[in-house]
DNA sequence: CCTGGTTTGTACAACGTTGTAAGCAGCGAT
DNA sequence: ATCGCTGCTTACAACGTTGTACAAACCAGG
């Protein structure tokens, strides 16, 4: 049995704005008909339906999260952190998963429940600038590199920094001959065009020629695509001393294919990643890796988003820079 | 700009009704008509209000999927299958964190924006049919053990057989001192009761003495503790030859205590989990397990909640069993 | 006891959509 | 021509809520 405020008016014997009054905490109520009101509410357990408040507001108090997969690792723990940081807003996730693919991603960045939710944090694989453009005005923070300097607020870390950084880091351990997995030429691959790029810094600082053969390509950067990549790596002769994933997937991954091809980590290869899932903090070995602050990462896109909705619907769109640390482990230990 | 159906009528030389016709897929609409609405449509980028199509209708479109904690691998696993099963019925899948704790839970189960889900589908820890009973009508499907016989519809795996199974398996292994982890006491922990039943059980299928000394519990299921119980079951000088974790996370820690306690997975101790998570088939060495159907689990869900929605609200409620099998790998392998 | 201001409560309309009932063509059969 | 039928379209009301405008009740000060 659902109640409706008529209800509710009718057996407190007030009207049904009043009623609505109490439900929002309206002030001028006196307190003998507040009590009368509320006391109605709970013997009817009247719940207010949320269609039409939002049909009457225009706001849902909803917001989406869109990301490609939420079996990949760190979509998940950053789904986990949205939810929370959107929490304290007062507003309620809805979690919609893209699959990555460009139609798919357009339809979610375009059509989720229209008057649905009031604004989208979204992580594209493989949108454009131009498709965003398209978008009249849905309130939108993206999340990582594909779409740099769009018409959209922006969260990022620093990709190129923090490659170059652990990659420095593997250079310190005294390896010369450093792979790297996860490359990608298609459009999509923004973040790897941007680890690589830090990658190859680092090995200039260190006055290391860069060599083509060492840096293993992944279509996917599943843990399939990253045991697939150090495989070939093996295969092909070229003996690495030290490889860096461009995330924690492809490491674990490239973990198990040196697993199976019978090298030791970190003796003879020393492994890095990027990202810091738990799973990396108990594997065999644990892994090194960049752990970008995801809460803090979560928590900026709230408030981009919530500063978009509430207060300055008009402002230019903002790039903010989450940091990140290194997180080192066995598979390649603190010097 | 947000455009109305009055816009597109007005555009378009019709009725809004016309126009609504021609969006909802009416019959009989003139083809001309119909051709002159959709050009408006088009022109205007015209898309309806949710709120106000959910307002009239009474139905939202929109699921609620409730689960403990989304970067816990199996539920990450199974949201997908789930938001994949749902838009097969053209539902829209907001996934919910409800942390686990009993007042979440009953948050969750009863207040998820009301009216603005169709249906439920929820996987309770702390939840007891007590708390189920006071909802008033929300369609729910319940996914694990927790309320047994509830008033709501029901999908489970047969966790006795499948512990029963793999235990049995070590058994065959040749093992005698299998240690079991993941036990609660705790009114939460009923899928670790059931699961322990099927571990006494193989025991006692092959003449194998109870021991209390083998069965360590963990306060939550997480690698962490995983690691943590078997440290503990080690420093007790009860050495066993095998391990029955309660689910995979709890075994990917265990076998990173037995890899720091320098001992061999399988030859000195074979460790099976339960859920096969995709972390299991890589991690060294990989993972034997009880891989329930997640699949299926997700299908049976969506298609009771289906049911109920749209066909049989009233149905008596039903209980559903999804098959499992034995993913055999390295850490407990086939004979 | 009136005045003027504040507090408290009400009536009505509106948000954008769809179901209902009814209107109006066009057409074949009387 | 007129009748009824079918096919297409329309006006109106309703879903449950809240904003606006206003009325009623109250209070203090003259």
């Amino acid at each position: 049995m659902r109640h409706r405020l008529k209800d509710v008016a009718e057996r407190a014997g007030v009207s049904v704005k009043t009623v609505s009054n109490v439900v929002n905490g309206y002030q001028h109520v006196r307190a003998d008909t507040r009590a009368r009101v509320e006391a109605a509410i709970a013997e009817l357990n009247y719940r207010p339906n949320l269609s039409a408040r939002n049909l009457r507001k225009g706001r849902t108090g909803v917001i989406a999260l869109a990301v490609p997969e939420l079996d990949i690792p760190y979509f998940a723990e950053l789904a986990r952190h949205v939810v929370s940081a959107a929490a304290g807003h007062g507003w309620t996730v809805l979690i919609d998963q893209t699959g990555g693919g460009p139609e798919q991603e357009r339809k979610a960045a375009s059509g989720i429940g229209d008057h649905m939710i009031d604004g989208l944090i979204f992580s594209p694989l493989a949108l454009t600038a131009d498709d965003l453009a398209g978008l009249d005005g849905m309130p939108m923070v993206l999340l990582g590199e594909r779409v740099d300097h769009g018409p959209a607020d922006h969260v990022v870390v620093d990709n190129v920094a923090a490659a170059r950084e652990i990659t420095a880091h593997l250079v310190g351990l005294g390896r010369r001959r450093i792979a790297a997995i996860g490359s990608q030429r298609t459009p999509e691959g923004a973040s790897a065009r941007l680890r690589l790029a830090g990658y190859t810094a680092a090995l200039a600082d260190a006055g290391i020629a860069y060599d083509d053969r060492l840096v293993a390509p992944a279509p996917a950067w599943h843990r399939a695509d990253g045991a697939a990549a150090m495989r070939h790596l093996l295969s092909t002769g070229v003996r690495p001393d030290a490889v860096f994933c461009f995330n924690d997937t492809l490491a674990l991954g490239a973990l198990r294919a040196l697993h199976e091809a019978g090298l030791r980590v970190p003796d003879d290869v020393a492994v890095a990643g990027f990202d810091d899932i738990e799973d990396g903090r108990f594997s065999i070995p644990t892994l090194s890796t960049v752990a970008p602050d995801k809460e803090r990462i979560a928590r900026l896109a709230v408030e981009l988003l919530a500063n978009r909705l509430t207060s300055d619907p008009d402002a230019p769109p903002r790039e903010l820079v989450a940091p990140h640390r290194l997180a080192l482990r066995e598979s390649a230990p603190q010097g």
